[in-house]
DNA sequence: GTTCTAGAAC
DNA sequence: GTTCTAGAAC
């Protein structure tokens, strides 16, 4: 095991490395020749059962999963190449299938067994897969005690850092920190900046147990919140019926918010979430109609809140009580690219700067 | 997610 | 010439 630790604290010395994290991105400033080639290969790190993982399950091919990082767009891509199913986010990925492996969503590597977890290190191009926890009895919802956001035994950072069972070369970790759900340091990629943000005091506009509400760091409207779950909830991908009730309350807290705010005023809002959301940690959306913003600068900005990219709260809600989960049209990311239009009188509009200046006519009304 | 900027569109 | 977009880089 020597090999690693070495490689490991010269990708950065900051964080905290140990055993049971595996590198998958490309390093630099290290060279190959002392990498350890059980632990990498710059291109197709194919793992599964063996020394690397510590997994002896025979469920668990030797050849479980190939994984490539892409450590500029923030994800590993995963492909299942054992027979038995690896899910990502309790979602089979299929043989021969690939998926996106994002920060905050759990790899599961056979049979939702052996959880891992993928980290990336700012400033370099190195990603690392982490060892999780097995699943405990401790329901993943907060506890309903009503004494605060508790945090249960689920993989998040914190846990991930300073909870490695056999670890022997870590420096001191950061372990005694307020009991919050969920801890966020060097998550590295800018996807997961909201993990941050909803930690931040100065950010949060509202919390209770369950969730907070940030404003919206580059809000594309006069009023541009975002109702997070304390819950590591990676995406819309991982909603599922046991969190219906919290999807609720997010939409409750959101129309307060409103309501706190709009007193007097007759401001339209939509609540709602994006289909393919770009940052991690599922979010929604609170925003008025107006769209009077600098922020809001291009189509994709526009598109994202006006076309069906933007799924209604409620339609969500719906779909997790029909179908158990959401699921998002193919093709939904084309909707970015649709010609402007007015949400309001559905005028066609050829630039971003006709289409704000068109808007504040209905301003106005 | 934003910023930056080349080059398309005007 | 300027304005605007879209894709790369972060």
């Amino acid at each position: 095991m020597a090999a690693r630790p070495r490689l490991w604290a010269r990708a950065s010395s900051a964080v905290p490395l140990q055993d049971h994290m595996l590198f998958v991105g490309t390093l630099l400033g290290v060279g190959e020749a002392e990498v350890d080639q059980k632990c990498l290969n710059v291109e197709n790190l194919v793992i599964g059962r063996g020394p690397e993982t510590e997994i002896v399950d025979k469920k668990c091919s030797r050849h479980q999963v190939q994984l490539t990082a892409d450590c500029n767009k923030g994800y590993v891509k995963v492909k299942q190449i054992g027979s038995n199913p690896t899910s990502v986010d309790s979602v089979d990925i299929g043989k021969n299938q690939e998926v996106k492996l994002k920060p905050g969503e759990t790899l599961h590597m056979v049979n939702n067994l052996y959880p891992y977890m993928v980290e990336f290190l700012e400033g370099t191009s190195a990603a690392f897969l982490k060892k999780g926890e097995e699943k405990k009895s401790c329901n993943k919802r907060p506890s309903e005690s009503g004494d605060g956001p508790k945090k249960c035994g689920r993989m998040d950072t914190e846990t991930s850092v300073s909870s490695s069972k056999t670890s022997k070369n870590t420096e001191p970790t950061t372990s005694e920190k307020p009991n919050h759900v969920p801890e966020v340091k060097n998550q590295g990629h800018w996807s997961q900046g909201l993990k941050v943000s909803m930690q931040d005091p100065t950010m949060q506009v509202f919390k209770d147990d369950k969730l907070v509400v940030i404003k919206d760091k580059y809000p594309k409207a006069r009023h541009h919140w975002l109702v997070l779950p304390w819950e590591s909830i990676s995406s819309l991908k991982a909603l599922r019926v046991e969190h219906l009730e919290l999807l609720q309350h997010m939409h409750s807290v959101g129309e307060k918010m409103i309501q706190e705010h709009t007193k007097l005023s007759n401001t339209k809002f939509r609540l709602g979430y994006h289909a393919i959301p770009s940052m991690s940690h599922v979010h929604l959306h609170v925003i008025s109609q107006d769209f009077d913003s600098q922020c809001l600068k291009n189509k994709k900005h526009w598109n994202s809140f006006t076309t069906d990219y933007f799924l209604q709260s409620e339609d969500v809600i719906e779909m997790v009580k029909l179908n158990g989960r959401v699921t998002v049209k193919n093709g939904v990311s084309e909707l970015l690219k649709s010609p402007l239009q007015c949400h309001v009188c559905k005028q066609p509009q050829s630039t971003i700067p006709q289409l704000k200046e068109h808007l504040r006519k209905h301003w106005a009304q």
